[in-house]
DNA sequence: GCGACAG
DNA sequence: ATCTTGTCGC
């Protein structure tokens, strides 16, 4: 079930921020939605994980929900051994192969994939939704609960509210647009929403906030997270 | 050299 | 992330 992208995980640092370099370019920043690639959204999912035994093992989540009503349709979860650590701009390497084992046990592949963490909003642009939107070969958003990189303005206090997260470009030295911060219900701190893969950073937000309703989070990741830390399914 | 640092 | 009591807000 993934898009014919696959590499080792048993790598160094240095060597997995390499390949971060290496992938970059291969992330798709506009739209190209929907089942073989470019028609309406069905189902979006969302993915969590959670560790257990002191973080020797890595709990993935994954949730499915339907577009229209935001009724859960499937789930699934995978345990494997956490074979890297935690490092902030390598965390994908962390929690990727845990997630990628739940995709695959799920019996229908959802449209787009709603991740708890950055995308484009990263060190070398190449953040956890990049990552997994890649190599599971789907569209991706990523939202993260904290900032990892880059400067903002404090958004406005309404649900829809946002403000463009900036860092300098690459090479130069301007400012760019990697990210929004956003505002996803009045009264909570904003989420950090960034491009994953096949995702435009205007219809990220867009479906982020379609799908926050009670929380602060969207439903798709409230679920997913609560299943990772072992709720029950439905 | 000194902070900052997704989950 | 995870470990945890009391406390604040609606």
């Amino acid at each position: 079930m993934s898009g014919g992208l696959a590499h080792r995980w048993d790598l160094s640092a240095a060597a997995a921020i390499a390949l971060q370099k290496s992938l970059a370019g291969q992330v798709e920043r506009a739209d190209r939605l929907g089942p073989g690639g470019r028609r309406a959204i069905r189902h979006v999912a969302g993915v969590d994980v959670a560790f257990e035994e002191g973080g020797a093992i890595t709990r993935a989540a994954v949730v499915v929900l339907r577009r229209a009503d935001l009724v859960t349709v499937e789930s699934a979860v995978a345990r494997r051994p956490t074979r890297f650590p935690y490092v902030p701009g390598l965390l994908s390497f962390c929690e990727v192969p845990a997630i990628l084992a739940a995709l695959t046990a799920l019996s229908q592949r959802p449209d787009l994939l709603l991740c708890d963490g950055q995308g484009l909003a990263h060190p070398r642009r190449f953040g956890l939704a990049c990552h997994l939107g890649l190599l599971a070969d789907l569209p991706a958003i990523g939202v993260a609960k904290s900032r990892l990189i880059g400067a903002h303005a404090e958004p406005g206090p309404a649900k829809g509210d946002w403000a463009p997260l900036m860092a300098p470009g690459k090479t130069g030295g301007r400012m760019m647009r990697i990210g929004a911060v956003l505002r996803s219900r009045a009264g909570v701190k904003p989420l950090y929403i960034s491009i994953g893969h096949r995702v435009s950073l205007r219809t990220a937000l867009a479906f982020t906030l379609r799908g926050t309703t009670r929380y602060r989070l969207p439903e798709a990741i409230r679920r997913a997270d609560k299943l990772s830390k072992g709720g029950a399914p439905g």
